[in-house]
DNA sequence: ATATAATGATAGTAATGCTATTATATTTGA
DNA sequence: TCAAATATAATAGCATTACTATCATTATAT
């Protein structure tokens, strides 16, 4: 990725956190040894004392950055899916051609994170995997109306918004823009999540191949009506 | 629903529980609440020790019958997708044209479960609204390969690879079979979750629009290959 | 009538998810 | 440069969870 993205600093509710973790070493290693312990034994073994441990740091000194662990969860996945927002717009900026624009987008948003960009505390690749296997539960929730209005997940629909945006400037007339934005986002996760552990239910086997089946998938439906 | 329904006993994986919660009052009666608990608390907040208040029991009793909640979870689940499965084989087993097969299929397993069959103990309208709620945490864990491994997933996979056949028979060349059945399935629960609580990432708010929705999607996608 | 199985009651334990308090660094800014 | 403010660390404590174990009681089946 472009070394610009280093520089960028990404926006998140400042209602997810109490103290922003951008705000100071310890802050940055709760983040940066969040990724890793989450990724390894899951969000439901994964807790805040394991944590201190971790980072040579106390239980509640970790307390001051997050109220719970369900906030940190909330954070590291807007700070994902704003760091994919960012690229999105970044690589599709320029492109005034509409179809052209949504393949891109389609490319950005299904592609697996390969690398990381290294340049920050943040591993994208396995913070890819955590949102994967975990962003679903943070929404999975009974409070989940009271954290929608508390804004916890614009970014998440900002970027729904956008492909939905895009495929009606393709098609106009297609009546289900935003299931199908959103049909993309999720069901990219969940065919990544299939291929790793019901591969039998997927035949994204191949590297990138969710960006093949939902091209395929999106230009079938949109396409022959513009014809 | 018909009645024949209700003489059939959906046969699940006996790996899930310690004691057939089918064979006795108890048992049912665990099934029965956990249902309406469930479904008014979301899962974090059930616990084995509420029911236990709720159907006049006791806890330990309770877990003579399932291992942990996430085990009553797979059970509860289990019996949805196998109640779902039979009434898509019991509804489509006579039809011979592949469309007219696959699109009765698509209405089945993506309409909302309106109405309460009333005849056993179980709620298929709560537990409908328990699987678009929880049906992603039973799997999203770090122990998904090892309880795949066990069989707890089958009648899930099943009915996605039914449908995978489906579509097969329609476009033998389409090459994303799987990954469309799993994204029909997956995606119509998420639509639901979305109307719910993300209304504007959605276009699915009216009754069964979700239905509309993946008819669409999917005859775009492969009826016009066959032409 | 007796053995067997199912259920209920009670207790206990380690871990979790916090909150509170106090002590000790570290920073900063007057 | 020193005091005040702020951040962090250490320790304790508490209610709840997710169990396990034991023993008593009550059906049921032979």
């Amino acid at each position: 990725m472009d070394r610009l993205l280093q520089s960028v600093k990404i926006n998140i509710n400042e209602k997810i956190y109490v103290k922003d973790p951008e705000s100071s070493d310890l802050g940055r290693r709760i983040i940066e040894e969040s990724i890793l312990m989450i990724h390894d034994m899951g969000f439901e073994s994964f807790t805040f004392k394991k944590l201190g441990v971790k980072i040579g740091s106390n239980e509640s000194s970790i307390y001051r950055y997050f109220e719970n662990k369900h906030k940190l969860l909330l954070y590291l996945a807007s700070w994902y899916w704003g760091w994919l927002e960012y690229q999105l717009v970044f690589a599709t900026n320029s492109i005034s051609n509409p179809k052209e624009k949504l393949e891109k987008t389609i490319e950005i948003v299904t592609k697996g994170t390969e690398e990381d960009s290294s340049f920050s505390h943040i591993n994208e690749v396995l913070l890819n995997k955590i949102v994967i296997n975990e962003y679903s539960k943070s929404y999975l929730t009974k409070e989940i109306d009271a954290e929608n209005k508390e804004g916890y997940f614009i970014i998440y629909k900002r970027l729904v918004t956008r492909i939905s945006d895009m495929i009606k400037a393709i098609d106009a007339d297609y009546p289900y823009a935003s299931s199908l934005a959103s049909t993309i986002l999720e069901g990219s996760l969940h065919q990544y999540f299939l291929r790793d552990h019901f591969p039998s239910l997927t035949d994204c086997h191949a590297k990138n191949a969710p960006t093949a089946y939902f091209l395929n998938l999106v230009f079938s439906i949109l396409i022959p009506k513009t014809k």
